[in-house]
DNA sequence: CTGCCTGCAAACTCTTTGCACGAAT
DNA sequence: ATTCGTGCAAAGAGTTTGCAGGCAG
């Protein structure tokens, strides 16, 4: 999806809901799409305020939902203290993390056959289910052998 | 494993670990281990304090990632704002999460091909698996037919 | 006796919310 | 003109930590 695209759907998202078109909204929007990896809401916040001064956190915060909900951001909890949002260019794919834990860096992997894993456990407990996390954490083989992870930007 | 085996389990981890076993820390094992289900922090807190009243919700804290890291509980987060724990009675269980949105019970499921998966995508990233988690996210059937949710204690 | 362990309460982090002002429709 | 959106600052939830006294080894 480009940017184009996803503002137009964020744009028609937000008055379907009966939300309006802010400058704050947009510029939110503007920030997390020019993010190429995972970010959080404290960093989302510093990068809308490059754009837009006025931007508040509290106003990120309100707004991370609403983009959420509308499959603009993937919401991203690895079980942290905080959540991380990525945008959304493909709403049907199926995808597991991967993260390093020596380097932080959280890797998105496309996992096809995870809908079927839910579907599967799911109709055995009398449950239709609605979302699924598949989440591997691990460790770097060339800081092992190197001393440096080469996965850290 | 039986309660007297994790006991055992316990103090051998405490002592291997230059650690002391001191009253309040048998008490949240009793606490711990008397449940039948997963539990809170704040959960926990309560019960040990049935057993031993002076036990303080710091050594809670402080006292179950020692259990967490000997294998004696396993820690469940399924992305919400605080984590639940529960006995560890088969640590080599590969196992996933079902977690039902209405009557917000977690079911603990037998996944044994979770390894493979985590195998198989890190070694593409260079990446050796630590632990993993599939969790699944569901909605009531029966809930929705008959207002009610089956699961519901 | 030594030094780890404890309870208390304050601190911390991330997130949410009440309020009065401001802006989109 | 209405009504929703906003920034600010305070509150909130869960968890962690500094400190002075207490108990295990």
């Amino acid at each position: 999806m480009r940017n184009a695209d996803a503002l137009a759907k964020f744009k028609h998202h937000l008055t379907a809901k009966g939300l309006r078109v802010t400058n704050q909204r947009l510029a939110i929007f503007d920030a997390a799409f020019a993010q190429k990896d995972h970010f959080t809401a404290e960093e989302l916040l510093d990068h809308a305020r490059a754009i837009d001064e006025s931007v508040s956190r509290a106003t990120v915060y309100r707004t991370l939902p609403i983009m959420t909900e509308g499959a603009l951001l993937r919401e991203v909890d690895i079980g942290r203290n905080q959540k991380y949002y990525l945008p959304n260019h493909d709403s049907s794919a199926q995808v597991a993390q991967v993260i390093c834990l020596d380097c932080d860096k959280i890797f998105e992997i496309s996992a096809p056959f995870m809908s079927w894993y839910g579907n599967t456990v799911s109709s055995k407990l009398g449950l239709t289910p609605v979302s699924q996390r598949l989440q591997v954490s691990a460790h770097c083989d060339t800081l092992k052998a190197t001393g440096v992870c080469k996965h850290r930007a």
